[in-house]
DNA sequence: GAGCATGATGTAAACGTTTACATCGCTGCG
DNA sequence: CGCAGCGATGTAAACGTTTACATCATGCTC
């Protein structure tokens, strides 16, 4: 079924039966009805590989993603998908690349089926983007520490909300303070443990740092958790890199007796929609990841609208501190 | 930066380009070692549009989905996901069609631009399939009523599932057992109120049905909590339909300082990874989602890669009880 | 040394669209 | 009547690949 076929049948030539299917203007008014019931009766569908070519324009975004675990991705992707829609955009969803090599693999993949690229990647820096990514495709840049000028960036201002949380604790009167991180060298991870640091060394420089290694996995807070008596004193709160990693925790500790919120507080980051409905419900910082999966999108279609306009400066999303009881 | 580029840079022809960066045997290696550097030296990368045109296959297939809320679909995109890459494919998502002509549309726009659909929706019944389908276009139903013939399916025993919860709440000495249901209309939450009427009827044939109207949120779980003392009596378990409704009423129980598992038991359905860190943890059926997804994709490549071979028999996919303190 | 098989490379068609340009037939005006 | 202008339609080029087929050089066999 081509654009042929339904010429063919309606008597036409292609050009009319592509104008009658793009509704251009200079056609009789009965020829185009014509043709559209040819092409209704006929089932023909247009090829979009065709299109694609002759347009360059896909209609379709990727999205390079480091992972899907979890509800962080879902809420993500959930709102790119709502603002593509909005746009007429398809999105494309590709994950858990492990190396920097299968990152820039796929990107490449990703030339000339989509019209734009939304990034979130440990790997992404500014070396590996330039040798895999096609020039002038418009591109935006998620949580990462690429800067400075080539791609639009937007990012959530996890220190912000990590020194807010830390001001928060000391507020209530937590002292002896432990950080549950992230995995090394993920922005956002690293972003958050600066925020603990400086927070700790500004509001509280007496006290030491208490660090538990974690990778954002709810096992991993888990374990963060078992450990947590490991070296004789408790801690008065810990605040978990996120808020997996903090449901893991606040299971190890019910495990042992440990009381949350009376024995520890307990604090995580992203606020994902379970974080209310665990018990206790997770004092935590709340990101608007829907958000920030809509607002990536809509900055990566004005650039695909706009190609000739500057890429806009790196935005980033404020945090909110959302108080539940896990942290009396 | 096209084929013809890197071409003349060479000194060879596109076909010999294209056969280099392809990997075909005729060619001398230090041609092609020659040709692959220059490409690589001039950032070369093949156009997909291009190279589906001609070659009929895009790499990519579709997922439709009717939503993308809550860790149901994560957890079902992962399985896809990782099942895709390993077959170097591409995932194409899409979602949140409220309505069939909708549902019609997002189906349309996808011709020519994969090589299969992973279809689950409400609205995919074999009228509106055929009505939207390119012919001969590898597809894959995921549970879903439609049957019979023309399409693979594959479903998990939401069926089965049900009432084997009913048997363990009754094995467990329960009896006024409520439930709360999903969607209308929607074929999981069907099959799972089936599941729990005809196990009412055949278990405990004096007790009457006690259906709370849900939606599979957080929130109408929650409602169906807050409604629980209205009629007087408490049921002695909650069956609901998914978990993040179970979630939702748990909360709702909280609240009103019943206690799960001692006054109320409460159960769910799909086991989502956090099923296991509410308070108390989650008496829920197991659904092998990730499974479910990988499956399904597994179906589809199968499909594409012998197109000529009979579809296969709908597949279901067992479910199993997995029993936490929810219910004592 | 002629003929031939073989392997390397080039030429050009094909994929299914969109669209610039050409054509054609009217209408209306001078 | 002739011609400009215009609206409707057709023709064909272009998009960037892949690949069937043609060509060509090489080396081998007899």
């Amino acid at each position: 079924m081509t654009v042929k076929d339904v010429a063919k049948a309606a008597g036409v030539s292609v050009a009319s039966v592509s104008r009658a299917l793009n509704g251009h203007q200079s056609m009789a008014d009965d020829t185009r009805a014509r043709i559209l019931d040819f092409a209704a009766r006929m089932r023909y569908m247009p090829n979009g590989a065709a299109r694609s070519l002759i347009t360059r324009r896909t209609h379709a975004i990727g999205a390079v993603l480091p992972d899907l675990h979890g509800e962080f991705f879902s809420e993500l992707i959930r709102g790119m998908d709502s603002a593509a829609r909005a746009h007429g955009l398809h999105l494309l969803v590709s994950s858990s690349h492990g190396s920097a090599s299968e990152a820039g693999e796929v990107l490449r993949a990703l030339r000339g089926r989509v019209d734009g690229l939304l990034i979130m990647s440990p790997h992404a820096d500014a070396d590996m983007l330039a040798d895999n990514l096609p020039l002038e495709l418009p591109t935006v840049l998620m949580n990462t520490r690429v800067s400075g000028g080539s791609y639009a960036a937007i990012s959530i201002d996890n220190y912000g909300g990590a020194t807010a949380m830390m001001r928060h604790l000391v507020e209530r009167g937590y002292r002896r303070i432990a950080f549950i991180a992230g995995p090394p060298n993920n922005f956002d991870a690293d972003e958050r443990l600066r925020g603990y640091r400086n927070g700790l060394a500004e509001l509280l420089p007496r006290q030491r740092e208490w660090i538990f290694p974690g990778n954002f996995s709810e096992e991993s807070g888990y374990r963060a958790g078992t450990e947590i008596r490991a070296n004789g004193t408790l801690p008065q709160a810990i605040f978990a890199a996120n808020d997996t990693m903090a449901i893991g925790c606040l299971f190890a500790l019910g495990e042992q007796g440990i009381n949350v919120p009376d024995d520890i507080a307990m604090t995580g980051f992203d606020d994902i929609p379970i974080a209310r409905y665990v018990t206790p419900p997770l004092t935590t910082v709340r990101v608007r990841i829907a958000d920030l999966g809509r607002q990536a999108l809509e900055a990566l279609a004005a650039q695909i609208e706009h190609p000739d306009e500057n890429v806009a400066e790196p935005t980033s999303l404020d945090c909110e501190i959302v108080v539940r009881k896990s942290c009396s």
